[in-house]
DNA sequence: CAATACAGAACGAGCGCTCGGTTTGTTTAT
DNA sequence: ATAAACAAACCGAGCGCTCGTTCTGTATTG
Protein backbone atom coordinates (compact mmCIF):
# COMPACT_ATOMS: atom_id res chain seq x y z
CA UNK A 1 0.00 0.00 0.00
CA UNK A 2 0.97 3.21 -0.95
CA UNK A 3 2.11 5.68 1.95
CA UNK A 4 1.87 9.06 0.79
CA UNK A 5 3.74 11.90 3.05
CA UNK A 6 2.47 15.19 3.96
CA UNK A 7 4.69 17.48 1.65
CA UNK A 8 4.36 15.40 -1.27
CA UNK A 9 0.20 15.69 -0.47
CA UNK A 10 1.31 19.39 -0.27
CA UNK A 11 3.24 19.36 -3.44
CA UNK A 12 0.58 17.76 -5.51
CA UNK A 13 -2.18 20.29 -4.41
CA UNK A 14 -0.15 22.74 -5.32
CA UNK A 15 0.51 21.48 -8.66
CA UNK A 16 -2.91 21.28 -9.50
CA UNK A 17 -3.93 25.03 -8.01
CA UNK A 18 -1.30 26.28 -11.25
CA UNK A 19 -2.37 23.81 -13.62
CA UNK A 20 -5.85 24.97 -12.96
CA UNK A 21 -5.10 28.47 -12.67
CA UNK A 22 -3.04 28.84 -15.96
CA UNK A 23 -6.00 26.81 -17.56
CA UNK A 24 -8.94 29.34 -16.59
CA UNK A 25 -6.18 32.64 -16.67
CA UNK A 26 -5.41 32.18 -20.04
CA UNK A 27 -8.48 31.06 -21.18
CA UNK A 28 -10.37 34.64 -19.38
CA UNK A 29 -7.86 36.62 -17.98
CA UNK A 30 -7.15 37.27 -14.68
CA UNK A 31 -9.63 39.71 -13.44
CA UNK A 32 -12.39 37.47 -14.96
CA UNK A 33 -11.07 34.34 -13.42
CA UNK A 34 -12.19 33.96 -9.47
CA UNK A 35 -10.77 31.87 -6.93
CA UNK A 36 -13.68 29.75 -6.61
CA UNK A 37 -12.98 28.84 -10.05
CA UNK A 38 -9.67 27.93 -9.26
CA UNK A 39 -10.94 26.08 -6.34
CA UNK A 40 -13.59 24.15 -8.73
CA UNK A 41 -10.82 23.59 -11.53
CA UNK A 42 -8.47 22.38 -9.04
CA UNK A 43 -10.56 19.98 -7.17
CA UNK A 44 -9.14 22.24 -3.96
CA UNK A 45 -11.44 23.83 -1.20
CA UNK A 46 -11.41 27.75 -0.92
CA UNK A 47 -9.40 27.39 2.39
CA UNK A 48 -6.66 24.86 1.27
CA UNK A 49 -6.20 27.62 -1.76
CA UNK A 50 -5.69 30.19 0.53
CA UNK A 51 -3.32 27.65 2.92
CA UNK A 52 -0.67 27.28 -0.49
CA UNK A 53 -1.16 30.71 -1.38
CA UNK A 54 -1.58 34.38 -0.09
CA UNK A 55 -3.60 35.71 -2.56
CA UNK A 56 -4.99 35.18 -6.16
CA UNK A 57 -2.10 37.50 -7.37
CA UNK A 58 0.72 35.13 -6.16
CA UNK A 59 -0.58 32.13 -8.02
CA UNK A 60 -0.13 34.57 -11.13
CA UNK A 61 3.23 35.55 -10.11
CA UNK A 62 4.21 31.89 -9.72
CA UNK A 63 2.80 30.78 -13.20
CA UNK A 64 4.70 33.62 -14.47
CA UNK A 65 8.39 32.87 -12.89
CA UNK A 66 7.53 29.22 -14.14
CA UNK A 67 7.96 30.26 -17.64
CA UNK A 68 10.47 32.35 -17.44
CA UNK A 69 12.59 29.67 -15.59
CA UNK A 70 11.61 27.35 -18.34
CA UNK A 71 12.52 29.81 -21.13
CA UNK A 72 16.29 30.26 -19.38
CA UNK A 73 17.02 26.17 -19.28
CA UNK A 74 19.82 24.78 -20.66
CA UNK A 75 17.53 22.23 -22.24
CA UNK A 76 15.14 24.16 -23.29
CA UNK A 77 15.46 23.66 -27.12
CA UNK A 78 15.60 27.33 -28.01
CA UNK A 79 18.44 27.39 -25.61
CA UNK A 80 20.53 24.89 -27.07
CA UNK A 81 20.11 26.33 -30.69
CA UNK A 82 21.06 29.87 -29.29
CA UNK A 83 24.24 28.42 -27.61
CA UNK A 84 25.58 26.79 -30.46
CA UNK A 85 25.82 30.41 -31.87
CA UNK A 86 25.35 29.48 -35.59
CA UNK A 87 23.91 31.86 -36.74
CA UNK A 88 22.56 32.42 -39.18
CA UNK A 89 23.22 28.93 -40.38
CA UNK A 90 20.30 27.83 -38.23
CA UNK A 91 18.26 30.53 -38.98
CA UNK A 92 15.23 27.17 -39.98
CA UNK A 93 16.57 25.39 -36.71
CA UNK A 94 15.95 29.01 -34.36
CA UNK A 95 12.59 29.10 -36.22
CA UNK A 96 11.47 25.60 -35.34
CA UNK A 97 13.28 26.02 -31.90
CA UNK A 98 10.66 29.05 -31.10
CA UNK A 99 7.67 27.31 -32.83
CA UNK A 100 8.09 24.32 -30.52
CA UNK A 101 8.72 26.69 -27.16
CA UNK A 102 5.43 28.95 -28.01
CA UNK A 103 3.14 26.10 -29.38
CA UNK A 104 4.64 24.32 -25.80
CA UNK A 105 3.99 27.37 -24.20
CA UNK A 106 1.15 28.74 -25.63
CA UNK A 107 -1.10 29.21 -21.98
CA UNK A 108 2.28 30.83 -20.77
CA UNK A 109 2.66 33.20 -23.33
CA UNK A 110 -0.85 34.60 -22.75
CA UNK A 111 0.22 35.28 -19.14
CA UNK A 112 2.59 37.81 -20.86
CA UNK A 113 -0.06 39.72 -22.21
CA UNK A 114 -2.58 39.44 -19.24
CA UNK A 115 0.00 40.78 -17.35
CA UNK A 116 0.93 43.73 -19.52
CA UNK A 117 -3.24 44.27 -19.98
CA UNK A 118 -4.25 44.03 -16.30
CA UNK A 119 -0.64 44.91 -14.83
CA UNK A 120 0.75 47.45 -16.82
CA UNK A 121 3.47 45.07 -17.29
CA UNK A 122 4.45 44.92 -13.84
CA UNK A 123 5.66 41.07 -13.47
CA UNK A 124 7.24 40.70 -16.94
CA UNK A 125 9.29 43.90 -16.81
CA UNK A 126 12.28 43.21 -15.34
CA UNK A 127 12.55 40.15 -17.55
CA UNK A 128 12.42 41.86 -20.71
CA UNK A 129 14.41 44.60 -19.42
CA UNK A 130 17.61 42.04 -18.94
CA UNK A 131 17.09 40.18 -22.02
CA UNK A 132 18.98 41.81 -24.26
CA UNK A 133 22.57 41.38 -22.08
CA UNK A 134 21.18 37.78 -21.54
CA UNK A 135 21.45 37.11 -25.76
CA UNK A 136 25.10 39.33 -25.04
CA UNK A 137 26.03 36.57 -22.54
CA UNK A 138 25.05 33.59 -24.02
CA UNK A 139 25.73 34.93 -27.41
CA UNK A 140 28.46 37.90 -27.83
CA UNK A 141 31.70 36.58 -27.79
CA UNK A 142 31.55 33.97 -30.38
CA UNK A 143 29.45 36.53 -33.09
CA UNK A 144 32.30 39.28 -31.87
CA UNK A 145 34.83 36.98 -33.27
CA UNK A 146 33.56 35.83 -36.21
CA UNK A 147 32.17 39.50 -37.35
CA UNK A 148 35.73 40.25 -36.86
CA UNK A 149 36.99 37.56 -39.13
CA UNK A 150 34.57 38.93 -41.64
CA UNK A 151 32.02 36.58 -41.88
CA UNK A 152 29.10 38.92 -41.75
CA UNK A 153 29.31 42.70 -43.95
CA UNK A 154 28.90 45.66 -41.77
CA UNK A 155 25.86 44.70 -39.71
CA UNK A 156 26.27 43.18 -36.28
CA UNK A 157 25.30 40.33 -36.23
CA UNK A 158 23.83 40.02 -32.42
CA UNK A 159 21.44 42.87 -33.45
CA UNK A 160 20.35 40.07 -36.31
CA UNK A 161 20.00 37.26 -33.90
CA UNK A 162 17.84 39.34 -31.31
CA UNK A 163 15.58 40.41 -34.26
CA UNK A 164 15.36 36.77 -35.50
CA UNK A 165 14.17 36.02 -32.31
CA UNK A 166 11.89 38.44 -31.44
CA UNK A 167 10.35 37.95 -34.97
CA UNK A 168 9.88 34.22 -34.44
CA UNK A 169 8.19 34.83 -31.02
CA UNK A 170 5.98 37.21 -32.49
CA UNK A 171 5.25 35.55 -35.66
CA UNK A 172 4.24 32.03 -33.79
CA UNK A 173 2.39 34.04 -31.27
CA UNK A 174 -0.10 35.97 -33.10
CA UNK A 175 -0.57 32.29 -34.82
CA UNK A 176 -0.69 30.00 -32.00
CA UNK A 177 -1.76 32.24 -29.28
CA UNK A 178 -3.72 34.80 -30.54
CA UNK A 179 -5.67 31.92 -32.99
CA UNK A 180 -5.02 34.01 -35.93
CA UNK A 181 -4.14 31.68 -38.55
CA UNK A 182 -2.22 32.96 -41.79
CA UNK A 183 -2.43 36.59 -40.80
CA UNK A 184 0.53 37.25 -43.16
CA UNK A 185 -1.62 35.67 -45.76
CA UNK A 186 0.50 32.81 -45.96
CA UNK A 187 0.62 29.58 -44.34
CA UNK A 188 3.28 29.94 -41.46
CA UNK A 189 5.94 27.91 -43.18
CA UNK A 190 6.11 30.21 -46.13
CA UNK A 191 6.03 33.18 -43.69
CA UNK A 192 9.15 31.92 -41.99
CA UNK A 193 10.97 31.23 -44.99
CA UNK A 194 10.58 34.27 -46.72
CA UNK A 195 11.29 36.40 -43.74
CA UNK A 196 14.52 34.34 -43.92
CA UNK A 197 15.31 34.57 -46.76
CA UNK A 198 14.95 38.41 -46.38
CA UNK A 199 17.30 37.97 -43.28
CA UNK A 200 19.69 36.72 -45.11
CA UNK A 201 20.17 37.83 -48.58
CA UNK A 202 17.99 41.30 -48.32
CA UNK A 203 15.23 42.62 -50.62
CA UNK A 204 17.16 43.91 -53.00
CA UNK A 205 19.41 42.34 -55.27
CA UNK A 206 23.05 43.82 -55.07
CA UNK A 207 24.74 42.25 -58.34
CA UNK A 208 28.43 43.03 -58.27
CA UNK A 209 29.49 45.84 -56.24
CA UNK A 210 27.27 48.10 -56.63
CA UNK A 211 26.02 51.67 -54.83
CA UNK A 212 22.97 50.83 -53.10
CA UNK A 213 20.21 53.30 -54.19
CA UNK A 214 19.80 56.11 -52.28
CA UNK A 215 16.70 55.97 -49.91
CA UNK A 216 14.25 59.09 -50.15
CA UNK A 217 14.08 60.15 -46.94
CA UNK A 218 16.05 59.57 -43.79
CA UNK B 1 -25.82 81.92 -25.37
CA UNK B 2 -25.75 78.74 -26.98
CA UNK B 3 -28.56 76.74 -27.93
CA UNK B 4 -27.91 72.93 -27.71
CA UNK B 5 -29.70 70.61 -29.65
CA UNK B 6 -30.69 67.57 -28.63
CA UNK B 7 -29.16 65.28 -30.96
CA UNK B 8 -26.07 67.23 -29.86
CA UNK B 9 -26.45 66.43 -26.51
CA UNK B 10 -26.58 62.93 -26.83
CA UNK B 11 -23.05 62.90 -29.15
CA UNK B 12 -21.64 64.60 -26.45
CA UNK B 13 -22.26 62.36 -23.66
CA UNK B 14 -21.18 59.38 -25.73
CA UNK B 15 -17.86 60.95 -27.05
CA UNK B 16 -17.42 61.65 -23.41
CA UNK B 17 -18.06 57.96 -22.44
CA UNK B 18 -16.09 56.59 -24.79
CA UNK B 19 -12.94 58.78 -23.50
CA UNK B 20 -13.71 57.51 -20.13
CA UNK B 21 -14.18 54.03 -21.30
CA UNK B 22 -10.83 54.16 -23.73
CA UNK B 23 -8.89 55.07 -20.91
CA UNK B 24 -10.09 53.10 -18.11
CA UNK B 25 -9.95 49.91 -20.40
CA UNK B 26 -6.68 50.44 -21.70
CA UNK B 27 -5.32 50.87 -17.98
CA UNK B 28 -6.70 48.35 -16.37
CA UNK B 29 -8.21 45.51 -18.93
CA UNK B 30 -12.22 45.19 -20.01
CA UNK B 31 -13.38 43.40 -16.67
CA UNK B 32 -11.77 45.56 -13.97
CA UNK B 33 -13.08 48.33 -15.43
CA UNK B 34 -16.49 48.54 -13.49
CA UNK B 35 -19.74 50.55 -15.21
CA UNK B 36 -19.55 52.50 -12.21
CA UNK B 37 -16.04 53.45 -12.81
CA UNK B 38 -17.48 54.51 -16.91
CA UNK B 39 -19.78 56.32 -15.25
CA UNK B 40 -18.18 58.53 -12.56
CA UNK B 41 -15.24 59.13 -15.24
CA UNK B 42 -17.33 60.24 -17.94
CA UNK B 43 -19.69 62.38 -15.40
CA UNK B 44 -22.49 60.37 -16.69
CA UNK B 45 -24.88 58.64 -14.68
CA UNK B 46 -25.55 54.88 -14.34
CA UNK B 47 -29.30 55.20 -16.24
CA UNK B 48 -27.94 57.15 -19.01
CA UNK B 49 -24.88 55.29 -19.26
CA UNK B 50 -27.32 52.18 -20.09
CA UNK B 51 -29.61 54.52 -22.25
CA UNK B 52 -26.43 54.66 -24.39
CA UNK B 53 -25.12 51.77 -24.70
CA UNK B 54 -27.11 47.96 -24.19
CA UNK B 55 -24.08 46.95 -21.90
CA UNK B 56 -20.65 46.86 -21.35
CA UNK B 57 -19.42 45.45 -24.31
CA UNK B 58 -21.17 47.33 -26.64
CA UNK B 59 -18.56 49.82 -25.77
CA UNK B 60 -15.74 47.97 -26.42
CA UNK B 61 -16.74 46.96 -29.48
CA UNK B 62 -17.70 50.87 -30.36
CA UNK B 63 -13.56 51.83 -29.22
CA UNK B 64 -12.43 48.92 -31.67
CA UNK B 65 -14.58 49.98 -34.37
CA UNK B 66 -13.67 53.13 -34.14
CA UNK B 67 -9.61 52.16 -34.22
CA UNK B 68 -9.89 50.11 -37.28
CA UNK B 69 -12.05 53.24 -38.97
CA UNK B 70 -9.09 55.42 -38.24
CA UNK B 71 -6.80 52.60 -39.44
CA UNK B 72 -8.50 52.46 -42.42
CA UNK B 73 -9.11 56.34 -43.12
CA UNK B 74 -7.04 57.41 -46.27
CA UNK B 75 -6.26 60.16 -44.36
CA UNK B 76 -4.00 58.10 -41.83
CA UNK B 77 -0.04 58.48 -42.27
CA UNK B 78 0.43 55.57 -42.49
CA UNK B 79 -2.54 54.90 -46.15
CA UNK B 80 -0.35 57.41 -47.75
CA UNK B 81 2.99 55.84 -47.46
CA UNK B 82 1.38 52.79 -48.30
CA UNK B 83 -0.71 54.26 -51.08
CA UNK B 84 2.42 55.96 -52.53
CA UNK B 85 3.67 52.50 -52.96
CA UNK B 86 7.33 53.35 -53.00
CA UNK B 87 8.58 50.35 -51.41
CA UNK B 88 11.03 49.42 -50.58
CA UNK B 89 12.93 53.21 -50.81
CA UNK B 90 9.92 54.84 -48.20
CA UNK B 91 10.71 52.28 -45.63
CA UNK B 92 12.50 54.99 -43.41
CA UNK B 93 8.66 56.92 -44.24
CA UNK B 94 7.15 54.04 -43.00
CA UNK B 95 8.96 53.20 -39.70
CA UNK B 96 8.13 56.68 -38.81
CA UNK B 97 4.43 57.02 -40.03
CA UNK B 98 3.90 53.67 -38.30
CA UNK B 99 5.59 55.46 -34.66
CA UNK B 100 3.04 58.16 -35.23
CA UNK B 101 0.16 55.90 -35.09
CA UNK B 102 0.58 53.71 -32.56
CA UNK B 103 1.69 56.35 -30.66
CA UNK B 104 -1.66 58.05 -31.88
CA UNK B 105 -3.60 55.11 -31.08
CA UNK B 106 -1.59 53.50 -28.09
CA UNK B 107 -4.94 53.14 -25.89
CA UNK B 108 -6.74 51.43 -28.49
CA UNK B 109 -3.63 49.22 -29.47
CA UNK B 110 -4.06 47.62 -26.20
CA UNK B 111 -7.51 47.18 -26.53
CA UNK B 112 -6.57 44.88 -29.01
CA UNK B 113 -4.61 42.87 -26.27
CA UNK B 114 -7.80 43.22 -24.04
CA UNK B 115 -9.77 41.65 -26.40
CA UNK B 116 -7.40 38.36 -26.87
CA UNK B 117 -6.81 38.56 -23.21
CA UNK B 118 -10.31 38.23 -22.71
CA UNK B 119 -12.52 37.60 -25.69
CA UNK B 120 -10.07 34.71 -27.21
CA UNK B 121 -9.85 37.53 -29.97
CA UNK B 122 -13.73 37.27 -30.76
CA UNK B 123 -13.45 41.11 -31.45
CA UNK B 124 -10.76 41.43 -34.02
CA UNK B 125 -9.87 38.54 -36.19
CA UNK B 126 -12.27 39.34 -39.03
CA UNK B 127 -9.92 42.67 -39.13
CA UNK B 128 -7.13 40.73 -38.94
CA UNK B 129 -8.07 38.08 -41.13
CA UNK B 130 -8.49 40.38 -43.82
CA UNK B 131 -5.50 42.19 -43.59
CA UNK B 132 -3.40 40.15 -46.06
CA UNK B 133 -6.41 40.83 -48.74
CA UNK B 134 -6.14 44.47 -48.27
CA UNK B 135 -2.40 45.51 -48.64
CA UNK B 136 -3.16 42.96 -52.11
CA UNK B 137 -5.90 45.35 -52.48
CA UNK B 138 -4.11 48.68 -51.77
CA UNK B 139 -0.40 47.67 -53.25
CA UNK B 140 -0.77 44.90 -55.26
CA UNK B 141 -0.61 45.78 -59.43
CA UNK B 142 2.09 48.73 -58.79
CA UNK B 143 4.81 46.20 -56.63
CA UNK B 144 3.62 43.48 -59.07
CA UNK B 145 4.36 45.73 -62.02
CA UNK B 146 8.09 46.54 -60.44
CA UNK B 147 8.63 43.37 -59.78
CA UNK B 148 8.48 41.85 -63.26
CA UNK B 149 9.81 44.82 -64.52
CA UNK B 150 13.23 43.19 -62.49
CA UNK B 151 13.48 46.21 -59.36
CA UNK B 152 13.38 43.05 -56.73
CA UNK B 153 15.67 39.83 -56.47
CA UNK B 154 12.87 37.24 -56.19
CA UNK B 155 11.39 37.93 -53.03
CA UNK B 156 8.06 38.58 -53.13
CA UNK B 157 7.69 42.35 -52.55
CA UNK B 158 3.73 42.03 -51.17
CA UNK B 159 5.63 39.56 -48.68
CA UNK B 160 8.20 42.33 -47.57
CA UNK B 161 5.97 44.91 -47.20
CA UNK B 162 3.81 43.31 -45.15
CA UNK B 163 6.52 41.90 -42.67
CA UNK B 164 8.28 45.46 -42.71
CA UNK B 165 4.66 47.11 -41.28
CA UNK B 166 4.07 44.02 -39.42
CA UNK B 167 7.40 44.58 -37.74
CA UNK B 168 7.21 48.32 -37.15
CA UNK B 169 3.61 47.57 -35.43
CA UNK B 170 5.01 45.08 -33.22
CA UNK B 171 8.37 46.71 -32.14
CA UNK B 172 6.63 50.07 -31.67
CA UNK B 173 3.58 48.33 -29.64
CA UNK B 174 5.78 46.85 -26.89
CA UNK B 175 8.11 50.77 -26.99
CA UNK B 176 4.78 52.81 -26.32
CA UNK B 177 2.35 50.42 -25.42
CA UNK B 178 3.51 47.58 -23.08
CA UNK B 179 6.25 50.29 -21.35
CA UNK B 180 9.12 48.03 -21.83
CA UNK B 181 11.94 50.97 -23.49
CA UNK B 182 14.93 49.48 -25.13
CA UNK B 183 13.51 45.73 -25.38
CA UNK B 184 16.02 45.52 -28.03
CA UNK B 185 19.10 46.70 -26.14
CA UNK B 186 19.05 49.62 -28.51
CA UNK B 187 17.28 52.88 -29.17
CA UNK B 188 14.22 53.04 -31.48
CA UNK B 189 16.36 54.80 -33.60
CA UNK B 190 18.83 52.29 -34.00
CA UNK B 191 17.02 49.09 -34.12
CA UNK B 192 15.06 50.31 -36.76
CA UNK B 193 17.48 51.49 -39.09
CA UNK B 194 19.14 48.17 -38.13
CA UNK B 195 15.93 46.59 -39.43
CA UNK B 196 15.96 48.47 -42.29
CA UNK B 197 19.18 48.10 -43.62
CA UNK B 198 18.67 44.35 -42.48
CA UNK B 199 15.37 43.70 -44.86
CA UNK B 200 17.19 46.00 -47.72
CA UNK B 201 20.63 44.36 -48.08
CA UNK B 202 20.31 41.34 -45.86
CA UNK B 203 22.89 40.18 -42.95
CA UNK B 204 25.11 38.15 -45.70
CA UNK B 205 27.69 40.24 -47.66
CA UNK B 206 26.74 38.89 -51.18
CA UNK B 207 30.15 39.88 -52.97
CA UNK B 208 30.32 39.37 -56.48
CA UNK B 209 27.92 36.97 -57.65
CA UNK B 210 28.89 34.40 -54.89
CA UNK B 211 26.70 30.98 -54.32
CA UNK B 212 24.90 31.83 -51.37
CA UNK B 213 26.05 29.51 -48.58
CA UNK B 214 24.74 25.93 -48.16
CA UNK B 215 21.91 26.10 -45.08
CA UNK B 216 22.91 23.25 -42.65
CA UNK B 217 19.70 22.53 -42.24
CA UNK B 218 15.98 22.84 -43.75
C1' DC C 1 -47.40 66.83 -25.13
C1' DA C 2 -44.27 63.48 -26.73
C1' DA C 3 -39.81 61.90 -27.00
C1' DT C 4 -35.38 61.97 -25.58
C1' DA C 5 -31.82 62.65 -21.96
C1' DC C 6 -30.72 61.93 -17.54
C1' DA C 7 -30.57 60.35 -12.44
C1' DG C 8 -29.75 57.02 -8.87
C1' DA C 9 -31.78 53.49 -5.84
C1' DA C 10 -32.46 48.66 -5.95
C1' DC C 11 -31.60 43.65 -7.30
C1' DG C 12 -29.49 39.30 -7.29
C1' DA C 13 -25.24 37.33 -8.06
C1' DG C 14 -20.60 36.88 -7.36
C1' DC C 15 -16.18 38.71 -5.68
C1' DG C 16 -11.52 38.09 -2.67
C1' DC C 17 -10.57 36.69 1.47
C1' DT C 18 -11.18 35.11 6.59
C1' DC C 19 -12.23 32.05 10.14
C1' DG C 20 -13.35 28.18 13.11
C1' DG C 21 -13.06 23.60 12.79
C1' DT C 22 -11.83 18.70 11.10
C1' DT C 23 -8.72 15.35 9.10
C1' DT C 24 -4.27 13.43 8.31
C1' DG C 25 0.49 12.38 9.00
C1' DT C 26 4.65 12.71 11.92
C1' DT C 27 7.12 13.11 16.18
C1' DT C 28 7.74 12.33 20.94
C1' DA C 29 7.04 10.08 25.54
C1' DT C 30 6.06 6.31 27.78
C1' DA D 1 4.09 -0.75 20.76
C1' DT D 2 0.95 2.72 21.94
C1' DA D 3 -0.84 7.02 23.17
C1' DA D 4 -0.50 11.74 23.47
C1' DA D 5 0.84 16.06 21.31
C1' DC D 6 1.62 18.70 17.49
C1' DA D 7 1.54 20.84 12.88
C1' DA D 8 0.43 20.79 8.27
C1' DA D 9 -3.37 19.96 5.01
C1' DC D 10 -7.90 20.62 4.20
C1' DC D 11 -12.89 22.21 4.31
C1' DG D 12 -16.87 25.37 3.35
C1' DA D 13 -19.89 28.81 5.42
C1' DG D 14 -19.83 33.55 5.93
C1' DC D 15 -18.14 38.67 5.75
C1' DG D 16 -18.33 43.05 3.56
C1' DC D 17 -18.35 44.70 -0.74
C1' DT D 18 -18.80 45.45 -5.77
C1' DC D 19 -20.47 43.76 -10.00
C1' DG D 20 -23.61 44.39 -14.49
C1' DT D 21 -28.01 45.43 -15.20
C1' DT D 22 -32.87 47.05 -14.41
C1' DC D 23 -36.34 49.95 -12.83
C1' DT D 24 -38.89 53.95 -11.66
C1' DG D 25 -39.02 58.39 -11.95
C1' DT D 26 -37.65 63.41 -13.23
C1' DA D 27 -35.63 67.25 -16.49
C1' DT D 28 -35.06 68.98 -20.81
C1' DT D 29 -36.05 69.80 -25.50
C1' DG D 30 -38.75 70.32 -30.05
Amino acid sequence: MVQRRKQDRSKVSIEQVLAAALELFSNQGFGATSMRNIADQSGLSMGNLYHHFPNKEAIFQKLLDRYFERLEDPDNPLQKVLRKADFPNDLEALARAIEGVVEENSAYILLIYIDVVEFKGAHIRSFYEGMAARFEEVYGAQLEARKTAGEFGDVDPLVAVIMATRWFFYFFTVEKCFHVPMHFGMSPKEATSEFIRLLRYGLLPRLGSDAAPKPLDT
